[in-house]
DNA sequence: CGGAAATTTGAAATCGCTCAATGATAGTGG
DNA sequence: CCACTATCATTGAGCGATTTCAAATTTCCG
């Protein structure tokens, strides 16, 4: 199987050994059917999970029924990390479509991360970066319609599957229904559908089926209304430990 | 002046020489008057900051003129991380009260982080912890009635000023604006202030100035309808380096 | 082919927003 | 210390966006 590492590669370029490290942290590999969860809200957090295949939810329940699906991941993505903070895991992983997984014990995570500072950086800078895409989203959702907020979701999905395949186009399949797309943007299964009806009959999107075409980028980059955000490469403060040998804290 | 170290020692007991060190990261003091910008989106990162008092509102700009408040900082929290992941800052960093922050050059950070392994966990996780409140934000503001919002964010900082003061009992100093609180939860401030006068009519709060009470905690808990969170303390991955000498990557 | 899940539409009710105006409070300079 | 001014808090009325409830249609899967 080919490993998405592209997220690993986002901030720094790893060295082999590295990336030997990284794949050694890797455990049991685990298959998930469909609307089945990998890790359920509330279960005692001790362990990470590195998708291979597939789109995953992260959904977080509330006391009234309904729950809010704060991210969905796709390949390479480390699920679970947030909970990492916890005892019991924040957030329900539900596969939205087939999933695979490769199963990362904490004790795993947490050896790489104490032990090679430069892919302890580069996994921070990649939970710092979903802190972003948080806030941001968060302000998407506080602050305007509906749709806007569906339009500014299919951009930022449509982003993130063009860093997987730069060759993408404005056509992508969007394995959601809409009931969770609903979840995603924090509208109603019925308004949501009268959104993308509307964004439909303007011309901005078009759909067949689950494929979905955005026919004008830059309308709905200015619906969104969104900032654009440029990410860092290879920051200087990320040191090869050889540059410093001696350590502050031994 | 007593620095707010209770951030850093959330998860970790840092040991003399990583206090030290986190000691030796903060560099100029700056003083920044009220409704002032510590630093504004857009411009370049250099540098986070660590707050010594005052209140700090994380707030995210868009293109319609709106903005929302993603975060409220209190003293001891780090400011302006998020952001390390970008060229051009995510967020404004405005002075909410009079404000006393030092400023932490992204090099210094940068050398805690790789040179300090335990002190890296401890920012790492404790960034995971503002993760996790992000997402429970979002699902609030994603899911919830105003009230069921405005309950949900009294209680959070109601919770995060006792950590400051164990001592603390139902009665807090809120110094934000109506207008800032409804930008923080995502309303209009003449909704929000309906929003608070029936909360007060209700009996669950009540208000002196800027000053409030939580009069019923468990009814404000109910309505608010968020999970209880659990945060760790010294997870086994966080290893001291002595127990584990060789480096897998150096 | 049959049944369940997902999508789509209508109509009425509710919540939150906008616009507009009035009171209260706090900070400032004389 | 007071007058002045700007900011902040509060209320009313009407409008618009979103929800709720209910039902019909379509698609998907076994």
């Amino acid at each position: 199987m080919q490993v998405p590492l592209h997220r690993l590669r986002e901030f720094i370029s790893p060295t082999a050994v590295e990336l030997a490290a990284f794949e050694k942290m890797r455990r049991n590999r685990r298959k998930i059917a469909r609307q089945h969860a990998i890790r359920s809200q509330m279960e005692p957090v001790d362990e990470v999970y590195f998708l291979l295949e597939g789109w995953v939810a992260s959904c977080v329940d509330v006391a009234d029924g309904g729950r809010q699906i704060v991210k969905i991941h796709l390949p390479g993505d480390l699920l679970g990390v947030a909970s990492m903070s916890l005892t019991h895991a924040a957030e329900t992983l539900l596969a939205v479509t087939p999933v695979t997984v490769d199963v990362v014990p904490l004790q795993g995570f947490g050896h790489l991360f104490m032990h090679c500072p430069r892919l302890a950086a580069a996994v921070f800078l990649s939970t710092q970066q979903e802190r972003v895409i948080l806030m941001d989203k968060l302000t998407s959702v506080g602050r305007t319609g509906s749709a806007q907020r569906v339009a500014a979701f299919l951009l930022h999905i449509h982003e993130r599957l063009k860093l997987m395949d730069p060759a993408l186009r404005a056509s992508f399949d969007l394995p959601l229904t809409q009931a969770q797309l609903a979840e995603v943007v924090g509208v109603t299964t019925v308004h949501l559908n009268r959104t993308l009806r509307d964004l439909d009959r303007s011309g901005m999107i078009e759909r067949t089926g689950h494929r979905i075409t955005l026919a004008d980028l830059k309308g709905l980059r200015e619906l969104a209304g969104m900032p654009v955000r440029r990410f860092v490469r290879e920051p200087a403060w990320v040191t090869s430990i050889g540059e410093q040998p001696e350590s502050l804290c031994a």
